[in-house]
DNA sequence: CCGTATCCCCCACGATACTG
DNA sequence: CAGTATCGTGGGGGATACGG
């Protein structure tokens, strides 16, 4: 009956760690693209799908729901002809941005080098 | 012949987004606690997993398998009995820092909280 | 103490097709 | 345009047992 029963992500037994706790937010498969995006503004879902490139249409409605109920990610559907529906993050999604700015300077400097070097050494034996 | 032909981390076809990339890095089930607890310095194998608590062995090793093969951690070994292993940042490691304190910071400022809201919106609609 | 070696399960992710 | 609905799969993650 409790509404925490259910409540599985974190482990319990342990001291909630904060590094974990944003990493479970923040850390599926194209959130990160994502809010990445979203950044600069608000945009549309097909800006956005066409910004991602490959993503198909299943996965980027379903981030962007987990997105929306984290609290992140605001949905604004316009009552117009074809339809239109705008994503923007919320006040909760700003404040993320030092978080996605300190991830993407990183990801520059360091993580784009490290993940082609990652392992590369097959031949380093010789 | 050539060796990026087993690069499948990031898509080849998009620009690589580097908030991406580097979640790629650190973003598995146990890296960030395992990060977070390694910035103070080295850690033993069973100091690791005695912090962490909830964690097997398998995985511990695993995860720092990785974090190791991505150049983030370094792994000594001293010939002792009994055994000894102690896990500590690399220089690239060290260099996270600012990712995970940030990290950590949100985390406790807001991805804490805003884990536990998450999804309590089935009473909200009375 | 610090690992592998097995076995197994679930679900995140994807491809595809269909609708308001 | 912006989604759901279905179905299929790989591999990330876990439990357990064994070994140097």
């Amino acid at each position: 009956m409790d509404t925490k029963e259910k409540n599985r992500h974190v482990d319990y037994d342990r001291p909630a760690c904060p590094v974990e706790a944003t990493l479970e937010l923040i850390g599926g498969k194209w959130k990160g693209i994502i809010l990445y995006y979203l950044l600069n503004g608000r945009l549309r879902f097909s800006e956005l799908k066409r910004t991602i490139g490959c993503v198909t249409q299943r996965m980027l409605t379903k981030q962007l729901r987990e997105l929306e109920s984290s609290g992140l990610v605001s949905r604004t559907v316009y009552a117009e002809v074809p339809p239109r529906v705008e994503y923007e993050l919320t006040k909760e999604g700003e404040s993320l941005k030092p978080v996605i700015n300190a991830l993407k300077k990183w990801g520059e400097s360091h993580a784009l080098k490290l993940l082609e070097q990652r392992q590369t050494s097959e031949d380093e034996t010789r």
